[in-house]
RNA sequence: GCCCCCAUCGUCUAGUGGCCCAGGACGCCGCCCUUUCAAGGCGGUAACGGGGAUUCGAACUCCCCUGGGGGCACCA
């Protein structure tokens, strides 16, 4: 252990997309720990490859970031802003023999290196390089070959550290290739920016994901190399997984966080439920405040194993969420998603209306908003799904008559809240109001499942309600007609 | 192919030698409630990958196998 030494920790993402949720957990896990240890939280932006990483990203990482709640206490740095330092600690390996100039392009590395696998042997770079004379380089040179560094591996001896989560992790170095440290544009490459950066940011626990555990000996190498203290201790996390148990991705379908918020789930749904993918409280609570996560989590609870991203669970807890949040709150996201979709078509009073009598089943903002959509659809926009429509039809006993009992019983001018339950008329006929309901309620609303029916036929009002119990009925006597097949 | 990591219900997990013929949650199934339903209540289904070893005793320790994943870039 590190003894008393703050703690001191930083989520480091490239710029070279949206955040998905892999990246977001990281950057949980990292902001948890230092929460909960009372440590710092450093936003670190690796953009050393400049041909991939783009400026919209790291503005849209930091709002993405923002969004979840997860404050960062120094940075954002930028590896950009730091090449001089790079370059310097590469000049040094370089002038003590540790690195060396390496005048292969990665054509002929690849090459080599398919070769060399295809015929049974470790990959990776063959060392081509590794004692060319001075006279060598400057042939090299002369014939306008790129210049790139790479560090000199050892070539015997075993690699170890321990890994928080993972405990003792050994590799040997005789399967760990020389690897670039610099490109033959002078730009660092991760490794050197990585080791370097860490070394002198001060950080004390690097918390990333498990595709990153085997450069962690390399990184470590290097910074022993370069002189740097040694005292950091890493954590490897489980990978999250997508539905084909491959590592998520940019090929795994939509995993870009933007998506979530736009498709309606509460950032702290989204939060709550990405803490627990890898890491359990010990009372196995799973509906956690976030003073509550960070006053439960610590590093010798995380799993061991890859995690399945189970949307299904995400629902039924950002639904845990809709429902406990204020009303007033989820009227301003009701209202916010809806003008979004609709514009001035949408006040504030439908909005909260919607909010009260939606809050109690809702799954997302988004879904909760698609069941008012009936609300401010125009009578031209409204339309009814055609199977929910057919399946109602086909249940309901006597459709039409039930219609129209219905739209008498709405009929009357004089128009009060009680007068929109309609189940008296139906029961009227005889028929059980249960089975009735599917009928009416995409009649109205346009599909089976929606908002609780009476209320929505008294935000609705009593036109656009007969208008639309009309057209239904009118439907209904076309549909009635014998049909030839 | 080589290296590394991992392995409990469909999924996320609890479990650190006896309290486990394995607990919780989501999902699924059934029932209840009910103005449809995606809510709520109650109940149910369902797992320690296989084989050795250690031990009085193994989900928990060790080994092998199998399976899964990651890495093997002048990406990070």
């Amino acid at each position: 252990m590190t003894g008393a030494k703050p703690v001191r920790v930083r989520f480091a993402p490239a710029p070279t997309g949206s955040l998905h949720v892999g990246g977001v957990r990281t950057a949980l896990y990292n902001w948890l720990y230092a929460r909960h240890h009372g440590g710092t939280f450093v936003l670190r932006i690796e953009d050393t490859d400049a041909a991939r990483s783009r400026g919209e990203w790291i503005v849209g990482i930091q709002e993405t970031m923002r969004w979840l709640g997860l404050d960062w206490d120094e940075g954002p740095f930028l590896q950009s802003d730091r090449l001089d330092q790079y370059a310097a600690a590469a000049g040094r390996l370089l002038i003590e023999g540790r690195a060396y100039e390496c005048y292969c392009t990665p054509e002929e590395v690849k090459a080599r290196s398919d070769a060399a696998m295809k015929a049974g042997r470790p990959p990776g770079y063959d060392g081509r390089c590794r004692d060319l004379t001075a006279a060598d380089r400057a042939a090299r040179a002369a014939e306008g070959r790129p210049r790139s560094i790479r560090f000199r591996t050892p070539d015997t001896g075993i690699s170890r550290f321990d890994d928080l989560v993972r405990g003792e992790v050994s590799v040997e170095w005789s399967t760990v290739s020389d690897f670039v440290i610099v490109r033959s544009d002078d730009s660092p490459v991760f490794f050197l920016a990585n080791a370097v950066d860490d070394a002198e940011m001060g950080i004390t626990h690097i918390i990333r994901g498990e595709d990153l555990l085997d450069t962690t000996h390399r990184v470590l190498a290097l910074r022993d190399a370069l002189g740097e203290s040694m005292d950091v201790r890493y954590a490897h996390l489980p990978l999250l997984v997508g539905a084909d148990r491959g590592k998520l991705g940019k090929r795994h379908g939509s995993v870009a966080v933007e998506d979530f918020r736009d498709r309606g789930y509460l950032p702290d749904a989204l939060v709550n439920y990405l803490a627990l993918l890898g890491w359990a409280p010990a009372d196995g609570r799973e509906v956690l405040t976030r003073d509550e996560m960070v006053a439960e989590f610590d590093l010798d609870r995380v799993t061991h194993s890859a995690a399945f991203f189970d949307y299904k669970k995400l629902d039924w807890l950002n639904g845990e969420y809709i429902r406990a949040m204020p009303l007033d709150e989820l009227t301003v996201d009701v209202l916010t998603e809806a003008t979004a979709r609709w514009g001035d078509r949408v006040d504030a009073t439908t909005a909260h209306e919607v909010a009260r009598i939606g809050q109690e089943r809702a799954v997302t903002i988004t879904g909760l908003v698609d069941q008012a959509a009936f609300l401010f659809e125009t009578d031209d926009e409204f339309t009814m799904d055609p199977q929910d429509w057919d399946n109602a039809v086909a249940k309901t006993e006597r459709a039409p008559e039930v219609l129209d009992a219905v739209i008498a019983h709405l009929a009357p001018s004089e128009w009060t809240a009680e007068r929109t339950d309609v189940r008296a008329p139906i029961d009227a006929l005889g028929i059980k109001v249960s089975k009735a309901m599917p009928l009416l309620y995409t009649a109205i609303e346009g599909h089976r499942a929606g908002l609780p029916l009476f209320d929505s036929i008294a935000l609705l009002g009593r036109e656009r309600s007969l208008a639309r119990l009309e057209a239904a009925r009118r439907r209904l006597g076309s549909a009635a007609e014998p049909t030839t097949s």
